[in-house]
DNA sequence: GCGTAGGTGCTAAGAATTCAGCAGCTGCGG
DNA sequence: CCGCAGCTGCTGAATTCTTAGCACCTACGC
């Protein structure tokens, strides 16, 4: 299998993929609405052509537009964003990453939200035995 | 306060910042042994004064050489690293980011990690309530 | 005292990215 | 039927990235 050529991404590229993952699924439109500080219409449209032939972006269309959408599924997309934060960022270590999670903003968790947190924790060290 | 003005980082400037986040410190040369598909060492060290000029990185003088580290703590860099993660492939659910964490590799999560996980779950709902 | 090893600053040019505009096609309202 | 609105494909030129090489400087061993 192997990657299937990935000519590293360029800045644009990164940004409007990311985007993509974001959305989920976008008209060229769309992905330019969400940029922080937007080029033209038709430099989106290059770049998402762009990433189509390199892979990582495919479109279908609906009516008379183009709908695009990354290539590798969300899950594969997270593990890899979160391997990679991993690695670079905490150590290695899944803890810490847990730790700031949770005090990154308490806003954000819900009670229940913990609570099913607590859950996902149990269930792992159950099958840890 | 707000942003020292941050010019967008290009593909290997990105590279070797995350690097230097991953080392904590380093020396141009050391830099470059990291570096999966490594440019010539003069290259590495016209990036990394880039990356200075653009206030991402300082340096000290070590005897004769340069250390480098990045200017931001390593706690904010994880928090705004973490925040974009979220934000990006998680709709902002940091439930969803534990589930992945524990289901990438339990190879990777010792029990006596996953109990200390579990206790700042606690804490977080003692907090909480 | 002198050569060598290893560091630094700088520059210039080739490669790649980034962008806007134009031309053509299609569907829809009047 | 005709014009408008909105989308696509493409091209080429300016900008930016990326890299290597040169010149100099300092510490250290002989």
């Amino acid at each position: 299998m192997a990657k299937p050529a990935r000519p590293e991404l360029s800045r644009r590229e990164r940004e409007i993929l990311e985007i993509l993952y974001r959305l989920e699924s976008a008209s060229a439109a769309d992905v330019q609405k969400a940029m922080a500080d937007p080029p033209s219409y038709s430099a989106v449209r290059a770049h998402l052509r762009i990433l189509e032939e390199k892979g990582h972006v495919r479109h279908r269309s609906q009516g008379q537009r183009y709908i695009f959408s990354p290539t590798l599924s969300r899950e594969k997309a997270r593990r890899n964003a979160l391997r990679g934060l991993l690695k670079n960022f905490f150590s290695g270590s899944k803890e810490e990453v847990v730790a700031t999670l949770l005090d990154m903003g308490t806003e954000g968790v819900s009670d229940a939200e913990l609570e099913r947190i607590a859950e996902l924790i149990d269930q792992a060290r159950e099958e840890g035995r």
